[in-house]
DNA sequence: TATGATACCGAACAAGTTGTTCTATATAAG
DNA sequence: CTTATATAGAACAACTTGTTCGGTATCATA
């Protein structure tokens, strides 16, 4: 890609999360976005047809990031797999959040959670359904597709609970919340 | 109340409504809620200071019209808790959102859903929090915040998964699978 | 029925936002 | 050096928001 282009859709990006953190996706505008971007009007039209758009794609990137390393088999950077467990899997993610890579917190904590967090659980879910072996359906009547959402889910509300309370716990801890929900007992 | 005033909020109230099941909120615009609801503008901001605060105002309208059943104690239209169990609950609330009273599923399924299942959320939790005696918590290193919020968390995303799948379940069926992942077993 | 209060209409308005279009300039690639 | 492309920057129409104001209809009361 053009440096040029690159230059310009980090400064955008950038830009973007700097004011999601501090205010709703709805309140913010592309005047807001390209003033701080420092960049013109007609260019970020150029790059991006809207605003939702450029939620998508920064999702795209950011989520891609983080749930990659488990895209290429037991080959490269897989680290998310490395333990055969369930809970290490989601204290691997927890412990990407605490890293705060790539400034996700500020994205999840504020007000801008209901798209966010919708591609977020998306990509989550699919995480699940190729490494469904590690997560054994308790009960018996549930279909399939709602034990993979409710996973999803649990994960989910369970980081959200931990932003919106302070992130007091640490990953291990809250990963162990989140196993003793889904499956009874804390596996300790 | 004057009786022009609650036509007016009515026609209001009616008009987002349809609009709500047509499109996602952020879309919506004040022009297209007073042409429909055949209002003045001025009329519209006389009586809501902003978009935002109509959604409030009727989310709780509708929630307050569920779950109020609960607050009155054991005297009058508590038939959400007639029976002491935790599932007989959700299984009424279920059978409530299947008779789609007020029109609460075309709200819950479409695009609007974020801020929406947001106001739902808090009204659930402040419901189970009442009702505390009838979800003993399994597990015993997890915060009892954490257990409420879970509780909801998974009774929402439970409707949600129903609904985007087209509700082919039974109040009944939903119930369990409600119940199931919460508890572990199937409690038949 | 008469009267004062209040809700409504509707039009106009400023301020702000969106997405497009244009020319000129700067930077990349061959 | 030359050509292609990305950007700057300004201007633009169309739309949205929230306010204002004078006139009209409806209420509640005497």
């Amino acid at each position: 890609m053009d440096r040029r282009q690159k230059k310009t859709r980090v400064s955008i990006f950038t830009a973007f999360c700097e004011l999601l953190s501090k205010k709703h996706y709805n309140q913010i505008t592309v005047g807001e976005i390209i003033e701080r971007a420092d960049i013109g009007r007609a260019t970020f039209y150029a790059h991006f047809e809207t605003k939702d758009y450029l939620l998508k794609e920064l999702c795209e990137e950011l989520f891609c990031h983080i749930f990659d390393c488990t895209e290429q088999g037991n080959e490269k950077h897989n680290h998310i797999f490395s333990c055969n467990a369930p809970n290490s899997v989601f204290l691997h993610l927890i412990q990407h959040l605490q890293n705060n890579d790539n400034n996700i917190l500020a994205l999840l904590s504020c007000d801008n959670n209901d798209l966010f967090l919708g591609y977020f659980k998306s990509n989550l879910k699919e995480l699940i359904k190729r490494q469904l072996h590690l997560f054994p359906n308790k009960t018996t009547n549930v279909p399939i597709e709602f034990w993979i959402n409710h996973i999803s889910s649990t994960f989910v509300e369970t980081v959200k609970w931990w932003i919106d309370n302070g992130m007091k716990e640490t990953p291990y801890d809250l990963s162990n919340y989140f196993y003793a929900v889904l499956y009874g007992e804390d596996n300790e």
